[in-house]
DNA sequence: GTAAAAGTGGACTAAAATGGTCCTATATCA
DNA sequence: TGATATAGGACCATTTTAGTCCACTTTTAC
């Protein structure tokens, strides 16, 4: 469905909420101004320190904080780190391998649309996300050259 | 994972193969064509009839031919037609409801990057996916604004 | 030094989505 | 009327996804 996982969803959201903070944030007051549930909150967390995207600092007076680098993170990065390969269809993707790849006649048309898209997402830190501002700009620069017959 | 259904691409396939006659061509040939199993051809074909990208004709010398319109349709509306909502997360669509909407930061963000991939897919026809020349023009008309720390 | 509060790692399960096959019915043509 | 198509939809196995839970470790405060 051309569509990121709910899970994915929810990991930005949590991203998004600790920028606003500078000290440590606990998974618990994540999951209350989020209103996630709390144990999704913790897996996901955990994933996140996991892939580097926050540091981590265990015991009372604990919590989770963004990385430096994060901020500036690209959607694209962001969305291949939180759901590995990010290809439109198999084809596209450079680990995997198509069945029908020997008699297919369009591949490379879906490894062009892939990069266009990922072009898209590349084009966006995740701070952006919280920025409407640089967003409205952003899509700004992509209008259709045709919009006929919709 | 921001990927099209297998199905979807093997639809895909399918409408380019009869898009390569005039004629009546039944789902044996397809399946012979593609190299997709004849049990999927025939559902896909199926799906594709309703969906009014294909008409069909019953019977000896029967089989199915690319309706006239679908040439020129977007790969927008396409994929739209053979997955449904086309909305990269929940809250980008119009029709489904998130349930932390209310909570929700970045959800006009989503909503926007949403429209800029549509907006990417929806200037691109059917009948570009096999005209590779079209589609690397396609591409050149958004090189990406920064493509810095990558 | 021990209890409370935090994160760590991973097992586990239920539900949904997906891919794929098969069967019965209907239409068309020679 | 038989052969060859499509039509509609049931059905199932597998995989993916979302979400919870538990046993363990680390840190701080008293």
């Amino acid at each position: 469905m051309l569509r990121i996982k709910k899970m994915t969803d929810y990991a930005v959201l949590i991203l998004a909420n600790l920028a606003l903070h500078d000290s440590y944030v606990t998974a618990k007051e994540i999951s209350s101004s989020t209103h996630i549930a709390l144990p999704t909150v913790q897996k996901l967390l955990k994933k996140l320190n996991r892939k580097g995207l926050v540091i981590s600092k265990q015991g009372v007076l604990g919590g989770y904080s963004l990385h430096g680098d994060t901020k500036e993170i690209s959607v694209a990065l962001l969305l291949n780190a939180l759901e590995g390969n990010l290809s439109i269809t198999e084809c596209a993707s450079h680990t995997d391998k198509c069945s029908v790849q020997d008699f297919c006649q369009i591949g490379n048309a879906w490894q062009l649309i892939n990069q266009k898209v990922f072009n898209s997402l590349d084009d966006l830190t995740l701070m952006d996300l919280i920025r409407p501002k640089r967003i409205e700009q952003f899509l700004s620069t992509n209008i259709p050259i045709n919009t006929t017959n919709h």
